[in-house]
DNA sequence: TTGACATATTCTTATATCGGAATATAATTT
DNA sequence: AAATTATATTCCGATATAAGAATATGTCAA
């Protein structure tokens, strides 16, 4: 059986339109119906792909009038930027001489496969 | 209907247990076996994790003997580090004066929520 | 060849997911 | 109080996912 629902920032946004709608919302707050129209989204979708975002609390809302503005909350991200980051020096990017002496001499020390 | 079956690292990284296998094998080639007992994983699991891993091309394998030996390949990760890095600014990482600046100006003209 | 280990696959079961369609709710306007 | 607009929810069908159990495959050793 999966593991219940996913609520995590991992999950949320390994949802393609997930991601289009996260990527969106760094210009600013935006309608729901803004959203699907600039994504080319039904508004029913979007609406569901913002609550699992909610749930997960990569956004925020608003409501004002009747509209709802949905806002990007970029801290939820840092778990996976955290996460990430820690392979960023297998393809050379801030890789000082310091870790890659670490490196180096962790890799020579590989007995127990 | 769900979209095809995900075979790219977003979704592969979504599962908790794969990125768990990928922090292990950050430490160099481990086989199937090691891999399983580190984590406390039933062996058929393992296995079928990694033939996630391997579809996302995010890990590699040797045979050697009756061994598989995996090792992490973290070009594959680069996408995700990629997307998320540009969110990076939005907690204070890396936030030099003209990102900041520009970031405020653009901020200002927001009319067509 | 038989046996032993190591790993992969298949089958089942329970659940989650996503899109589409229809409908419900909420806030505003007339 | 309607009618209108914006958004949310529900129901459906097709499919994906993950764990567990059982079994298959592959590789080496005796």
């Amino acid at each position: 059986m999966p593991r219940p629902a996913a609520s995590d920032a991992f999950s949320a946004v390994s949802e393609p339109h997930r991601r289009r709608i996260l990527d969106l919302l760094v210009s600013g707050e935006r309608s729901v119906g803004n959203i699907a129209g600039t994504l080319g989204m039904e508004q029913p979708q979007t609406s569901k792909h913002l609550r699992v975002l909610l749930a997960a609390g990569l956004v925020g809302v608003r409501g004002v009038g009747k509209q709802r503005l949905y806002r990007l909350n970029g801290q939820a991200l840092r778990p996976i930027h955290d996460w990430v980051k820690g392979y960023e020096q297998l393809w050379g990017e801030r890789f000082d001489r310091l870790e890659q002496y670490l490196k180096q001499e962790q890799d020579k020390g590989e007995g127990n496969i």
